[in-house]
DNA sequence: AGAAGGCCCTGCGTGC
DNA sequence: TGCACGCAGGGCCTTC
């Protein structure tokens, strides 16, 4: 479930319930997700308020007045239930917030079956020096993607442009979906050596890539609402999808959707209209 | 350094 | 109905 846009979906439903709330209780019903989780957790959680949330890649970030973030990662199947009616399997860690004044309190269990994503806690004043925040390239939406930017980074590579965009380093917080969905639109093959492309193909892929991201977190911001539901469930926004698990569908130009495999990957493109 | 591959884990759809 | 298999939105690690 989780790329960029259900991150950040995600951030923004969680905020409606976590933003200015004290945290009353915590609890962890196993070791841990990839990692085990922090040491110190419960105490740096447990009497905390939340004073913002935000998202970094595909990190989602809830800071309190203790100095400290929590960051979580939602990894492939992870999702975050807001006042669920009952436990399920795979809640591993569970807040709940203080009742007060105009506020009810409020149950947010992080669900996640295949467990690859990740809990930490960060001193919020050197979050830009967490190792994993430190490699990351810049974020997509923000000013540091520029075809310039590409360039350099594409430089006598090799390699592929797909997985080199999956790669954090270069830019941070896009995944399968939304690299697919912007080669597509932007008219570039997955297959293309990435040093090969032309200026020109970057002016297309960076504003494509900023469409894709941008058109589904709007999508999603309209379904915050359900985030209040007790199934918390996020949709997909698969019904903009041009060619991600479309294999051996129409692309709008005429051409076959097909399926490749690149870095153990599937990459779904048109071979009529990606060069 | 770059490139390729494997691994972590559970659930679901498909085909026999 | 049961079972085996392939596949899944990610990141990290090792090896060459």
């Amino acid at each position: 479930m989780p790329e960029l846009p259900e991150v950040e979906t995600t951030v923004r439903g969680l905020a409606l319930h976590l933003q200015g709330a004290r945290i009353k209780a915590l609890s962890l019903n196993r070791e841990g997700l990839r990692r085990p989780f922090p040491q110190g957790l419960a105490q740096a959680l447990i009497g905390a308020r939340v004073t913002s949330l935000s998202r970094r890649a595909k990190y989602g970030l809830i800071a309190t007045d203790r100095g400290t973030t929590m960051i979580f990662h939602l990894g492939m199947s992870g999702r975050w239930r807001i006042d669920p009616a009952s436990p399920e399997k795979h809640d591993h860690l569970v807040l709940e917030t203080e009742a007060e004044a105009a506020r009810p309190s409020h149950t947010l269990a992080l669900n996640d079956a295949r467990r690859f994503g990740s809990v930490d806690l960060v001193a919020t004043e050197s979050l830009e020096q967490w190792p994993a925040f430190a490699a990351l390239g810049p974020e997509p939406l923000g000013d540091g993607l520029t075809p310039a930017h590409l360039a350099h980074s594409f430089t006598a590579r090799a390699a592929p442009i797909k997985p080199l965009l999956l790669d954090q380093r270069i830019v941070a917080g896009l995944g399968n979906i939304y690299v697919c969905e912007a080669l597509h639109r932007a008219h570039i093959s997955p297959l293309r050596p990435a040093g090969t492309l032309r200026r020109a193909d970057l002016a297309r892929l960076v504003p494509a890539i900023r469409a894709v991201l941008g058109e589904s977190i709007a999508a999603g911001g309209s379904t915050i609402r359900d985030y209040a539901q007790p199934n918390g469930e996020l949709g997909y926004f698969a019904a903009s999808w041009q060619v991600y698990g479309r294999e051996g569908q129409a692309c709008p130009c005429g051409g076959t959707v097909t399926r490749i495999t690149q870095g153990g990957r599937s990459s779904f493109w048109c071979e009529s209209c990606q060069k």
